[in-house]
DNA sequence: AATCATAAAATTGTATACAATCTTTGCGGT
DNA sequence: ACCGCAAAGATTGTATACAATTTTATGATT
């Protein structure tokens, strides 16, 4: 699928990056190796430089002087900042979209989730979170607000991390009807409902993640770690 | 005052441009080559179009392919939508930085007002215009949120774009008493009248804009060029 | 004189070479 | 064995060299 004769561009090898990054395929911490992407794209270091240059004021990766570049760990706080970011924007956003919503939209979406069923059915996790992740950044683009399309996007690309690091175990994190409810609302224009949606959805999604503080407690250490040798 | 014994990273350079702009020492569409600017700032290319990718990033310059990077010059569409996002997101912050408001951090944010009116008084129309927005930037500061922090920021830098290509004619941008007001609100922790006097400080900067539609009829062109042989 | 084609100059895009820094390895001392 | 230390190796940071593209200058043709 994708063309092999061109050389890619540093954008290009960002997105496709990203994309790994959201789907999970590198998890938060794993280091990004300059020459081995560089090996692995086929161009040189000063592109993949580039690449993870954007990548990292998008936060997405944390470059450590004359250390390198890693998938960023963002913090408990940080993962509460975001959902909370998340929580002003979209709802308002989803809004917006509802009233501005057309036919071929509609479709679009509808295949969208289609797509998110098919992904999940074939236990594809990684993809699937991340045509969830689109699934919303379409939505935005509907509003037709770029600037905050921007802010919703890089807060949807982080999101990913923080499930990656937060998740509660053997928590769903999409459940089925969300997606397509919303959907519905928009179809309707029936922006106030598309709104209220949106806001429960992200309450949902928060409340698949464990962001309580951690109480480990150092002294009890030896407890976990204890029986070793048993 | 800047220390010249050492080369200058990506990252300052990049600050140092984006005060240019802010501060309207480089208008909107002025050409940022890079030759030019490895020349200013005694280093390589390599880490001028570090900075200029950065700053590409931010929206604050356009970087055209094979062509150059170039101030950026916002669209009217654009520019409603910054205020638009401004609107939506500082009155917000300014409560938050209310509740969280300090001595220390009014004495600050004090000094900072007085900066502005020393640079007004000596008509150093750049400098207070570049100080009104760090202003804007410590109140987000204040907030503790740092990721609705970082979006501010960004809109505040290219405020300022929007400020060079659309200002009305002869329009005060700073009332003096705006800050100062903002100021007392926090101090007294109260977030009700910050998060007000903000959001009616904010329709007051976009009401010394023109962001109207540009009516240029194409037809009507040889009204405007007709007699150049009178 | 105006216009188009072509060549020269200048500028950006990418790769490579070298320098600086960090990481690992191996050795000797305690 | 366990630390500390030093040299080798690997990785990132910066500058330079070369390729590709655009811009400007030149000149022939109508």
């Amino acid at each position: 699928m994708p063309a092999l004769k061109t050389t890619m561009t540093a954008h290009e090898i960002g997105k496709a990056i990203a994309k790994a990054i959201h789907e999970h395929k590198v998890l938060p911490g794993t280091k990004l190796g300059e020459d081995e992407l560089s090996e692995i794209y086929g161009v040189s270091r000063t592109l993949v430089r580039s690449a993870l240059q954007g990548l990292s004021h998008e936060l997405l990766v944390d470059i450590q002087p004359n250390r390198g570049a890693f998938v960023a760990k963002p913090s408990l706080r940080e993962a509460r900042e975001i959902f909370e970011a998340r929580a002003l924007l979209e709802p308002r956003t989803a809004r917006s979209a509802a009233l501005r919503m057309t036919q071929d939209a509609a479709r679009r979406l509808q295949i969208h989730i289609d797509d998110e069923h098919k992904a999940l059915a074939q236990n594809d996790i990684g993809k699937a979170l991340w045509l969830s992740g689109v699934f919303h950044i379409e939505i935005s683009k509907l509003a037709n607000q770029a600037t905050i399309g921007r802010f919703i996007e890089s807060l949807i690309a982080r999101s990913s991390l923080i499930i990656a690091l937060y998740r509660k175990r053997d928590s769903a994190l999409c459940e089925k009807h969300a997606h397509h409810a919303l959907l519905e609302a928009l179809s309707q224009k029936d922006g106030a409902r598309a709104e209220e949606l949106m806001k429960s959805h992200l309450v949902d999604l928060v409340s698949a993640l464990d962001l309580r503080e951690k109480v480990s407690n150092p002294t009890k250490l030896k407890d976990v770690l204890g029986g070793w040798d048993a």
